[in-house]
Formats: structure tokens, C-alpha cells, sequence
DNA sequence: CGCTAAAGTCCAATATACCGTACATATGAT
DNA sequence: ATCATATGTACGGTATATTGGACTTTAGCG
């Protein structure tokens, strides 16, 4: 059996999939890069990335920017993102959400969502106070690393999970190992409670809320949070946790009750 | 010079560019196909369009959405997109800037930009009077079509112009032809003036403004518009245009920076 | 000036991606 | 039952996309 994960062995890439590598790196690297960097910084060939890019170029996926031939992605990705937007319109009623939340708690509300095997924040609402968020809107954080991934995951079996999540994930920030096992009895956990809370393991003052939202079939398809500094967190945690539940059940698509037809 | 159209003779086709022929075809018809409408619809061999659908599905640049197999736009398209507003920051100026002409003119507000060879509209701000605008937001639509259209192409050569606009844009609507020369001096004559009017084609009763929005090269990088009932906007039309000119000025100063991270 | 490294272009070899075609399955009409 | 249409799968041939490497060009630097 191949290994279907990436890049293992000498093989060739497919275009397709190094396109996608490519765009993906920009994303993360949130910064205009010349081929050459790109190829370089992903381990392709640089004559590959240069023909990937002058095709991703012409199709507006890509755009040169910041001069020196330096390139970023494009409007077309806006478009479609554009277009993603509209069709799940999740979007209107999640800043609504999370408006009242932040409004209701004073505190940072968050909307999280997988990104592949990654944890990322789509939207934010900063609370009153302005300490500093660790994670920015946008950037892909290891899944066991928050509070959130515990139910993002929660869907899928114990093994499915630790394939799905890479295990260098596993180690946290501070360099410390998170025993996968000890996840795996937190999502359950989470999975039971339909929220989980923690002391941030990215930060050391902050205490995270999560709750689940889930799609029309009922599973968990994204999240919403609340970050606050600690004692606050502790202190209000059941008002919070109450407000956290009302706003999911706003988004949440109702699971189609069976009803008589 | 490559023709850089699409499918002209019967070569085979690169993955990359069908992969992509399949999603913006999915954003113009704007719901969820199953892989085989897909191919009939496109013209594409259908083992061809099934091989690309699943390579899109794996990379979450497709999903399953509408059950029986079908598939539409995906949350990483999403993501990708989001990283591109955020890195070219126009939004949230557009937005502030298009709520203060709709409040001025009390008519329909409009950001547009090219999406490859065809004119969309990417923000609109609904004026007073809700009367049926012919263009969505997102939707695409043949440059000629539209006053915006004359600005955004001003930078190019007549020559250029013709090869870059797809001769049966020239088609209009009601089903006549316009002049591509006419259309050449009407640009010509827009980019002299910084702006262009008419009553539009689309429709028998609205007059549009448009004026240019100009990146830090000076290129024109994308307009703005108002859509105005025609008598309303002939009898306004110094100020409607005064009002734009500001506008536009607001956002051509600081179109395209790139913020900190 | 050479010398070095980075950045971009060009080209042929070959692994393989694209595509035609056949096959499988379901549904519905006749 | 037979035919027709829509949908998805499987497979092999060949056109070609990917790739390593050679080759330019540019830039920095002692």
C-alpha cells in the first residue's frame, strides 16, 4: 500500500498537488515569496516551481506583488473563497454571534473550524480587554494544542484521530509532549459534556471555552470560543459557558427532527 | 503568443488548468454538480473530471455538499481567499467608504474589479431605493456590458484589448453587437476623462458612474460605481460624480499595503 | 577584478497524467 | 423484457508534465 500522506520517497509530484503545497506555504508564510525561496522552503524543484507559478500566474491564483518577482496569492482565491462564503452562508450570523458574545462577556470570542489536520480561527471578536491572543485569525495551530480540538475531532474513532493528527503535534509549545493517549480520553470527555475548558497550554494566563456547532447531520463542524484571563475565566465560568451554549445553538443547523409528513 | 484562451484544437488539456476550469465553473453556476454534469457541462472527458474531482476532494479545495455525489467549492478555497483579503487590506476601507457613498447619494454602491477576462462586482452597498440590480455580487460578466468595464482595461493597447476580451462579449444582452471600435473609443475616452457614464446596457433604466481606484503603480486596480434610476442620476450627476471622485480617492491612496503580521 | 551565491531560464529523459474506451450499476420508459 | 440514459469505476497507451542538471544573469564583496 502507498503511503498516501506527501512527500515520501523520490517520486514525482503531481502538478496539482504541489500547486496546492505552494499555495498553502504563502498562506502560511502570510508574505510574498519568490519562486525560488518557495521551492527552496517546500523541497521542490525549483524548475517545477517556477513552471507551477508562472501556470498559477496566469490563472490569477497567483499575483506578482512586493516587486523582485516576488508572488502571493491571487484574486481569483478571493473569488472562489468569495463564492465558498455565499453558498455555507455562515459568515453574517457568526459576526452576529459573536458580537453578542464578546458584547455578553467582555471577552475575546473566537470561531474555529479544521483546516486539513489543523486548528484554525476563521473569525474573532476581540473582548474588552486587549491582551494579547496568541493565535491570529487565519493561521493553522496544531489541533491538540487548544481547547477547540478536542471537538473538532470528537467525530472520529481513537485511531482515526491519531492518524489524522500529525504526531509532532503532539509536542506543545513549550516543548513539552502531550501523552496522545490522555487526548484521546479529553476528546471523549468532550465529547460527552458537548464543551471543554482548559488552562491555555499556548499561554500561561488565559482559560479557554469551547463549544460545539454543529452541521445539519450533527456533527461538530466547528466551534466557538472564549478566551479570558484565568481567575475572570474561573469565576464566571458557568455564565459564560451558558452564553457560549445559547450562541451554538443559534448557529447550529437544527439536526432534521423527524417530523411527520 | 500562446492562446491563451482555452481548449482549442483537441490536445490534451493540463490538469492544472481544467482543475481550475472546474472550479470557476462551479462558482458561475454557484451550487453543488455532480462530477458528471461537471464534464458534460465543460466538455471534458468525464474519467478526466472524475480523476480531478477526487484530487480536489482530498486537497479540501472541493467537498461533498448536497448529497448524490455532489460536489461545490471548499473551506480551504475559503481560507485561501481569506489570506488574500487580508494580505491586499481593501476590504474593510471598501466597506466604510461604499457605506458613505450609498448614504450621500442615497443609490447603489459598487466595488469592481477584472476576474480574468470579465468584469464583477465584488462589494455593493444597497441604496435607498431597492429596485432589481442585474448583477449579483460575484457574478461575472462581459466587460463591455458595463461602464466600469471601459476604465478597467484603459491601461491595455487597443490591440490588447481585442484579444483580451472574448469577441462574443461584444454581444450584448438585448442580442445586438456592439462596435468593438466603439467600445475601443468609448475606453479611450474614459480614460481621458477619469471616468466614465451611460445609461446602462443591461437594463432600460438605470444610468451608471463609474471612476477609476488606482494601485500604487497608478494602474487602475479596480472602480467604483453608482447605478442610479436614469432621470435621478442625469439630474445629479455633478455631484454623484464629485462624490465618487472622493471616494475613490480615499481608497487609491492606500490601496495595497501589505500590514504586519 | 575574479569569486561566490542567489535567481531565473532552457532542455532532454522518462515516469506518469490524461483520456478513450470498456465495464458496472441504477433508474426509467417503452 | 429490452432499450436508453445517467452515473460511477477500471485500465492501458501515449502524449507530455515533472524533473535534474546545465547554463545565464545578476548581485554582493573582498
Amino acid at each position: 500500500m502507498d503511503a498516501l500522506s506527501d512527500d515520501a520517497g523520490g517520486k514525482r509530484a503531481r502538478g496539482l498537488d504541489r500547486a496546492f503545497e505552494i499555495l498553502d506555504f504563502l498562506r502560511q508564510k502570510r508574505q510574498a515569496l519568490k519562486p525560488n525561496e518557495i521551492a527552496a522552503q517546500i523541497g521542490a524543484p525549483r524548475s517545477s516551481v517556477y513552471e507551477l507559478v508562472n501556470l498559477l500566474l496566469r490563472n490569477g491564483i497567483l499575483e506578482f506583488t512586493g516587486g523582485e518577482g516576488r508572488v502571493y496569492l491571487g484574486r481569483k482565491l478571493y473569488f472562489l473563497g468569495a463564492a465558498y462564503e455565499n453558498h455555507f452562508d455562515f459568515t453574517r450570523e457568526c459576526e452576529a454571534v459573536l458580537e453578542r458574545l464578546a458584547d455578553e462577556t467582555r471577552e475575546t470570542a473566537q470561531f474555529c473550524m479544521l483546516d486539513g489536520n489543523k486548528y484554525t480561527v476563521v473569525r474573532m471578536r476581540e473582548g474588552a480587554r486587549p491582551f494579547r491572543i496568541s493565535t491570529d485569525v487565519g493561521q493553522s495551530v496544531p489541533i491538540p494544542w487548544t481547547a477547540s480540538g478536542r471537538l473538532l475531532v470528537a467525530h472520529m474513532s481513537n485511531e482515526d484521530i491519531l492518524t489524522f493528527i500529525p504526531p509532532q503535534d503532539f509536542c506543545l509549545p513549550s516543548g513539552e509532549w502531550l501523552d496522545p493517549q490522555a487526548f484521546l480520553a479529553e476528546v471523549r470527555q468532550a465529547e460527552r459534556d458537548g464543551l471543554f475548558t482548559f488552562n491555555s497550554i499556548v499561554d500561561s494566563f488565559t482559560h479557554c471555552f469551547a463549544v460545539p456547532v454543529t452541521d445539519e447531520e450533527g456533527h461538530v463542524a466547528a466551534t466557538l470560543c472564549l478566551v479570558a484571563p484565568r481567575d475572570d475565566g474561573l469565576a464566571n465560568r458557568e455564565r459564560y459557558l451558558d452564553c457560549l451554549k445559547d450562541a451554538a445553538r443559534g448557529l447550529s443547523h437544527a439536526p432534521a427532527r423527524p417530523k411527520r409528513s
